[in-house]
DNA sequence: CAATTCGTTCAATCAATACTGAACAAAATA
DNA sequence: TATTTTGTTCAGTATTGATTGAACGAATTG
């Protein structure tokens, strides 16, 4: 039998980041990669990889060059061994952000530049557009803002804001 | 023919609005109406929505409520109309950065809690699954302050980053 | 050189989700 | 009361993207 059957928790721990990160838009075995690799360091060889997740090298290949284009994790060569090897990288997150960063940008200036060959929009439809440019904008500095502490490497909490308790979901 | 055939720039703000959204996990209809709510704030009534948008009457009621869940517009109903009519909320976008900031906190709890059950690792797996926490922590004090910044109807930049030019895509 | 190992690619399958359109209940209208 | 209008729900379809597994070329080994 299979149901009901409990998992370890070093299972769990892989398997909640692969839902978190599948809950951000990316594919749940990239997920999956990047907490085996945060559990331990690495390196990992290719085929430890899919033998360990039980996926396919198909899919080992496709995600961890993802997670190495994302600066996540790092192919690492061994002396006298032929396979590839990965381990976590040194600053694991930052390019995550800066991602969502561009993103933003890019969302703003698709929205101006689409509101320029408007017309026919009143005083009233400007301002909402602006609005909306505007909210990009604001999400853009705030991931920004998130470099930089990630960059920091800041640990406690610098300013509390002024409308929510340091941290809670409320 | 269809093909080469060249839409309107309200159009094209509409289905650019459509696209964003869908890159951010929502469906491409929220988008679409977000777009021509920006536009043109409403009120419009349901039957109009379906209309200049062409989508299904049952595309416009999940989606509609969904914009409402999310705070972005609201239903409102006018003297001697049966319809329901929906226009742009005051404050649209505060409740939609308040998700991705709950959503960041619980990534956060999840793994805090599922590393509680974790033994075996090291010093440096300890540091790692912190370093992860904190990754959380520090998306959703970003968000956090974007609310902020939202809030005070923040026009221009106050503060610019210590890594970045004001804003560009790069 | 033949056989194996390795990582990538790609076609096929699978899974998740969006969207439609018909069925429905409630309310308004005739 | 019968008909129409209205919004929701839900089963079915379409679409999109993830995953597998086989085919492949390159490199290694025997």
């Amino acid at each position: 039998m299979l149901f009901g059957m409990t998992q370890d928790s070093e299972t769990d721990f892989i398997e909640a980041m692969g839902l978190i990160l599948q809950g951000d838009g990316m594919p749940r075995i990239a997920g999956r990669l990047m907490g085996l690799f945060v559990l331990h360091g690495g390196p990992f060889s290719f085929t430890n990889l899919a033998d360990r997740l039980e996926i396919s090298r198909g899919s080992v290949s496709t995600n961890t060059r993802l997670l190495e284009d994302l600066g996540v994790i790092e192919r690492v060569a061994i002396k006298g061994e032929r396979q590839d090897f990965f381990r976590l990288a040194s600053d694991p997150y930052a390019e995550i952000v800066e991602r969502k960063r561009t993103r933003s940008i890019r969302a703003r200036e698709t929205i101006l530049r689409n509101a320029e060959t408007l017309d026919d929009l009143g005083q009233d439809g400007l301002k909402r557009v602006d609005e909306l440019a505007n909210f990009f904008r604001v999400l853009a500095m705030a991931t920004d803002r998130a470099l930089d502490d990630l960059r920091d490497g800041d640990g406690a909490s610098p300013r509390t804001s002024k409308t929510h308790p340091p941290l809670a979901a409320e």
